[in-house]
DNA sequence: TGCGGTAGATTGACTGGTCAATCAACCGCC
DNA sequence: GGCGGTTGATTGACCAGTCAATCTACCGCA
């Protein structure tokens, strides 16, 4: 009775979310007032309202329903047994084709929450750890196991992969990088080639 | 004539640059009025206006400054003919050292700046790039020197270079790291380490 | 089948407060 | 008396969030 009856409503939510999401991309957060996702939407501006508490909502909303995939994505990572440098691969490429898939939401993600240590960053701060713990946790069972290196602080080394990353999405979004398919694919690995490698034990360390 | 004669002006001039760094630092830039920059510097509010044509330009101001150091100081280590792990680590030290002397400062910048992609970040873009260009000059020369592997891109690498950083003072920005002397100095080496290791040719390849 | 009744969706004008920037006046030294 | 430095009240734009009114769809009852 409660669910699936009234359709409409739900496609508005939606469509009060994707909108935000192309305007916040387009003018990052501080420069979108209400009445510009409201058009967006084609939608009046009271209903931004009626389905969000604030302008400030509507931005966490779209921060949490991206992030809680990559975040169950890195944990069953986490707990499948490849080696931490296939997990470190798969983390990289799960970031990247989100990337692909949606460079909107990733952009405004990456600019105005992750990035942001200001505003959203650190409203959000928690989730973000989260996230950098998953790495921190795969080295240093790498180091258990022998294969990484001990000198090296598996914290350091989570905020570092991220850092990294983002880094390089940033690239694309701001165009100074090209981003075709293949860079796409080459970036990826590259990233956890070289931070691999600098992890690896060597033969005389 | 023009230089020391009249000390008074200056001395507001930079006491207003400096207030702005702890008020920026405490309360962010978005979020710091102009009223409480003039309070902090003991100040008149006009006088902001006198010295600064508005707020972002003090902001500006500050960035400038600090960043035309981080850029001298990047082209005399390129310019040197130490090898290219000395030349990166000289840089790494050289921002660490930067956050060590000036916290408040540092955190302006990047969060403000250099990781603020949509505000100052998009319009000091030209200069940011120059840093990391220079970090790319020195993979490339490590590279025709058959020192680093060749498959990894020199312009990626930079900004690998400058994202693993900044994320790394971010950590003590926030204070998920401890920031003692001892940290700092592990922390850079660790970096640059890291970083180089998984730059350099490998035996088999 | 038709008729109030109700809940939720939708609208957009309006309010209250905030703040960057301006400006006219003032001060004190040469 | 004039000029650079200094003051802070005032202005005017801007915008998040409120709210009262309207609309739509569905319900139960006769």
């Amino acid at each position: 009775m409660a669910e699936g009856v009234r359709a409409a409503p739900v496609d508005k939510r939606r469509a009060i979310l994707d909108a935000a999401v192309r305007v916040f991309a387009r003018q990052g957060y501080h420069s979108t007032r209400v009445a510009d996702i409201a058009d967006e939407a084609g939608v009046a501006y009271g209903l931004v309202y009626h389905y969000f508490r604030s302008k400030e909502a509507v931005m966490t909303e779209l921060f949490t329903e991206r992030w809680s995939l990559l975040l169950d994505a890195s944990d069953a990572l986490y707990e499948g047994d490849l080696p931490p440098r296939e997990k470190l691969s798969g983390i990289a490429r799960f970031i990247i084709d989100s990337y692909r898939h949606d460079p909107e939401l990733m952009k405004v993600i990456i600019v105005e929450v992750t990035r942001a240590a200001n505003s959203f960053g650190a409203t959000h701060l928690p989730e973000i750890r989260r996230a950098y713990d998953v790495v921190s946790r795969i080295v240093a069972d790498g180091q258990r196991d022998g294969v990484y290196r001990e000198e090296v602080d598996p914290d350091f080394v989570g905020m570092w992969f991220y850092g990294a990353i983002e880094q390089l999405l940033s690239g694309w979004v701001f165009g100074l990088i090209p981003a075709t398919d293949e860079e796409f694919e080459r970036a990826g690995a590259m990233v956890v080639e070289t931070l691999c490698c600098g992890l690896e034990r060597r033969d005389g360390t």
